[in-house]
DNA sequence: CTGTTAGCGCGTTCAA
DNA sequence: TTGAACGCGCTAACAG
């Protein structure tokens, strides 16, 4: 078996041009059906495939998309980067996947490394990057697709006006309000929050979302409840907590910027002797897997990751066909599931 | 700003030819530090990128590398491809990552894909199909590294022999030695074991590892615990573990074929109104991140996902590098780490 | 040290 | 309906 055969290699066999077997083979022009069928008689026996490199150089399309995320080991990324290979791997792209850990010179570094590789779009998940700066690295056609952590409101126009890019978010506010709603329906109305480190999304806006929600159910802040995480992981969610607890009144639940912040929470009202869900409820955000693992399950926010990973695959599809269409925003509905903890 | 800089463009700005331009660029041949300077100024100026698709195939060579794996949503693969990313990136890689899900049609469909796109090499953890048949599809040159779950002993070679490729494992049997040792140390001698379903890699190897381990430490296996878990997951495990616990003699310890199953265990010693660890040890394999947010939290034997990952780059890249080398086998070390469950 | 020529493997002209 | 010629952008081989 030959290293590798080429198209003329077919052709030569089937005694036709190069040009009429790619013809053939492609069907972009018509051609006898009797050189059809001998051409692709002969690719079939010897197991001709087309070299997608040349093709991309000719074509100048390489069916080839990146995937940019702050770090694949990341526990909410993975299903996203599922998703999107399935919907895009049906229409024959592959993808490249970049971590950028949210730094920006790793940002540019991908971004360049990627568009030098002549992929036929990207999609971000992280934006460390001004919009700016985004564009004059990918060039200023570069089909571009946002994932944004948090959806605010309304399409955010300033970042799509100056990026030029569609966006794919969640809507926080629906499942936040679902949780509040859920409390306040077995009664509990002293109910508090944990952020992330200040500054950060997506827990600032998830914050946001909280008191927004409060004020619509007619319940009020109260300032001591609400405490920040330094980070968004167990440890720094349980010193909040602990810090959280550990104050002259306690709320009787506690919402979370993410699972990870909950779990901690979790586990500090274990070591506070308070049982979960009947002397302090916890809702999470984002249903990581780990959360159907801990005891109790944990009551969280779904973020569809599989369905924004949909989303973003087709938009940026959608933006390859249509490159002048207008730029559009999804807003995946985020809804409470309830479990153990809550 | 153009739309794409090509190098032609800057030869001719700089007044000299493409290839002098490319020398100046590449260092491939000595250039006069006059032009060199004007050149690299030039090339600055526009923002030069070299498209690596046009080099690739001119090159032969695409600095590219194609990742396969069962399922990259799954727990564990995400830190094995972050680890490989951050390696070969270190050398101008990048990397496509495909999904098989086990699946035979699966694995050739992406395996074609990436041979198409002339990746310089496929690391890959599933090996749904033959030795043969992978060959075959990847061409007989392509530089090949294969996570094999289980370690078996010394290197196995009749797949290392058919499929000529390198081989990255693990050793479970050491991980496994540790902690029956461990168990034994803190005096529970009556120890059980839970495997994945019949047939399945690795959960018939750890199986044998388990067994290997018992008769080294002068224990005595009681098939009345071992049990088979019909899936790697949560609610299997749960469902072994309780058919296991309902029998008139109970084992003092489980050791289980992975962290998911591990997890089961946990919840239906909970639900048999066990104490873990006082009544009943619990051990999984592999620490997934879930490992350590569970109550207790998880003993378990460390599948060292980055060093797998850091293995298979290495092995790629010195395959790359000397193709005719002897094919290589990285066996590496599993160790217990002992948190609350055991 | 530099320029010219010739492809890498395709797909798309343009002319028969 | 087909074939010949050309070029995608880059680099290796061969002159000068």
């Amino acid at each position: 078996m030959s290293l590798e055969v080429g198209l003329k290699e077919v052709a030569f066999r089937a005694g036709v041009s190069p040009s009429t077997a790619s013809n053939a083979l492609s069907g972009a022009r018509p051609v006898s059906e009797q050189t059809r069928k001998r051409v692709f008689a002969i690719a079939e026996e010897l197991n001709y495939r087309p070299n997608l490199v040349a093709r991309g150089l000719r074509r100048q399309e390489t069916r080839t998309i990146a995937l940019l995320v702050a770090d694949i080991a990341n526990p909410y990324y993975p299903a996203v980067a599922r998703a999107i290979q399935d919907r895009i791997g049906a229409h024959g792209y592959v993808s490249f996947i970049g971590n950028t850990d949210g730094d920006p010179k790793a940002e540019v570094r991908v971004l360049e490394e990627m568009r030098a590789r002549s992929v036929d779009g990207v999609i971000m998940s992280t934006m460390a990057l001004s919009p700016e700066r985004i564009r004059n690295v990918v060039g200023p056609t570069m089909p571009l697709v946002l994932i944004t952590g948090e959806w605010v409101e309304t399409p955010n126009p300033h970042v799509v006006r100056k990026l030029r890019a569609d966006e794919v978010g969640t809507d926080d506010a629906m499942g936040i309000k679902e949780a509040v709603d859920h409390l306040r329906g077995r009664g509990v109305t002293d109910i508090g929050f944990i952020s992330g480190p200040a500054g950060s999304v997506p827990g600032d806006g998830r914050l946001e979302r909280f008191r927004d929600a409060m004020a619509e159910a007619g319940l009020s802040v109260n300032e001591a409840w609400i405490e920040q995480s330094a980070g968004y992981v167990l440890e720094t969610g349980y010193d909040a907590a602990d810090r959280l607890l550990s104050r002259p009144s306690r709320p009787k639940a506690i919402l979370c910027a993410n699972d990870l912040i909950a779990i901690g929470v979790l586990e500090a009202a274990r070591d506070n002797k308070l049982d979960v869900p009947t002397e302090l409820s916890v809702i999470g955000f984002d249903d990581i897997p780990t959360a159907k693992h801990v005891s109790p399950r944990l009551t969280t926010i779904i973020n569809p990751a599989r369905l924004v990973g949909y989303a973003c695959a087709d938009a940026l599809m959608r933006r390859m066909e249509h490159p002048d269409a207008p730029f559009e925003h999804t807003a995946l509905a985020t809804h409470l599931v309830a479990r153990g903890s809550a």
